[in-house]
DNA sequence: CGCGGGCTTGACTCACTTCAAGTTGTGTGG
DNA sequence: CCACACAACTTGAAGTGAGTCAAGCCCGCG
């Protein structure tokens, strides 16, 4: 019953009635999507925009030889395609992980948010800001990274995610992704990924069957891949009183 | 006298007298600064962004073992920092790559264009979500393309970046950045820039010496790195009516 | 019980790096 | 106007991290 984008975001603000109205709009509709089901591809017009309610997706890019490049991993009570908004068409294309449950909107709707809720608008930005950050930092580990210090850099940044919504996890978390889907993530090949991860296991950094992934030394992880917690904290200081 | 914030903005919309008011407050206050000079580092308390009024700068981290990523180069007319605002602290720095002259405004001043100024809170987000989608363009070139096409995408993505605001340019144009500069945008090393650059200028691609680069065969080059320009086209249609 | 997707492992290859020794061009001082 | 210094670029040889190819394994599922 509860919304999760308004248990997201009421992480960071403290979010008015008229603000809580104003976001379950967005949540009106529902559509439910099969764990490999294409929900919008690159090229298609983009007039609308998702939350998540439940379930895992991600956009991704296929390059003309054939090879797909993971650009970002969602989870429940994200916001989807804010990236598309400034296009006409999508840029990216978008597919379930998992199951899932999304609520698509117009994108008219955030017009409506910018216009009437100034507090809320800077919450957005603050967000798609924040999506920026990490976007860069994905992009300077494939950059500059090595294999091993991608794959680290990966796993806590979903880890870190997760603990936005969910207080509770420790250092063990289901990951519903294969090798390659990581491998096409941080820029390597499945095979590779394969071989990272058994490496990093028999180094004692982690432990891994299926989906299931356990961190069992996380600050020597986060110092192998210089990794930042971008989720915990935002600074929200200078938004507008309402 | 002319902002080219103001040229740069009205590109993709109708700014009406109070919008141009607000953002000239943005750039009342000037600073200059040297080639090769550091703005502001990583960590430090980011209060400021700034706008780009002359120059060349660039956004770039380094990792603990001393190498360097560029994350995102400017030109006059950019709003920087945006990327920032989400943290107390910076999480870039930013250094200049030419003699300069940029506008620093605090953060707060973006409150006051939130609260009264919907058309252009869109159009902040818009670029902010643009930078986002380049940002992404420059992962899955990063994470996917051979060394060649990563040049080649570079090349490109500078040209149509001046585009936007010198219509008059051809097929040739300024790069105040050297190799190494280069490299450590896409992910190279200096030396494979060179080589690189010296191959593709055999197979009749590119022309170049110095700072100057010629681009011979703009759709082939295009082609080559899957290029889509990002900046010529935006979609306003669903901002606020003012 | 057999099929198939995902994972592992090893042998081989190659794109890119590293190292190192030139070359070029440009600004500077005598 | 030359000489020297210096940064940027070039070029080649040698090394390596990650890719490719391919065979085999594991395990959940029909």
């Amino acid at each position: 019953m509860d919304s999760c984008l308004i248990a997201k975001l009421s992480h960071y603000v403290n979010l008015t009635d008229a603000d809580r109205t104003l976001l379950s709009s967005l949540e009106k509709e529902e559509q439910q999507v099969w764990a490999g089901e294409e929900v919008s591809g690159h090229g298609d017009l983009s007039k609308q925009l998702h939350v998540v309610k439940s379930g895992w997706l991600y956009h991704y890019t296929i390059l003309p030889d054939g090879r797909r490049h993971i650009v970002r991993i969602h989870h429940p009570g994200d916001v989807l395609g804010l990236a598309d908004i400034a296009y006409r068409h999508a840029t990216n294309s978008l597919r379930s992980a998992t199951n899932a449950c999304i609520c698509p909107f117009p994108k008219s709707a955030l017009d409506s948010v910018f216009s009437q809720a100034p507090r809320l608008t800077a919450l957005l930005f603050t967000l798609a800001v924040r999506d920026q950050v990490v976007l860069i930092d994905y992009l300077r580990a494939t950059g500059r990274m090595s294999g091993r210090e991608r794959v680290a850099f990966f796993l806590l940044d979903v880890l870190s995610r997760l603990r936005v919504t969910d207080h509770t996890i420790g250092d063990t978390f289901q990951l519903p992704l294969n090798q390659t889907d990581i491998g096409d993530t941080i820029g390597l090949t499945s095979v590779y990924v394969s071989k990272t991860m058994s490496q990093l296991h028999q180094s004692g950094f982690i432990d891994y069957q299926r989906e299931k992934i356990r961190i069992r030394n996380e600050s020597a992880l986060a110092k192998l891949s210089d990794f930042k917690d971008r989720y915990a904290n935002m600074d929200t200081s200078w938004f507008p009183e309402r």
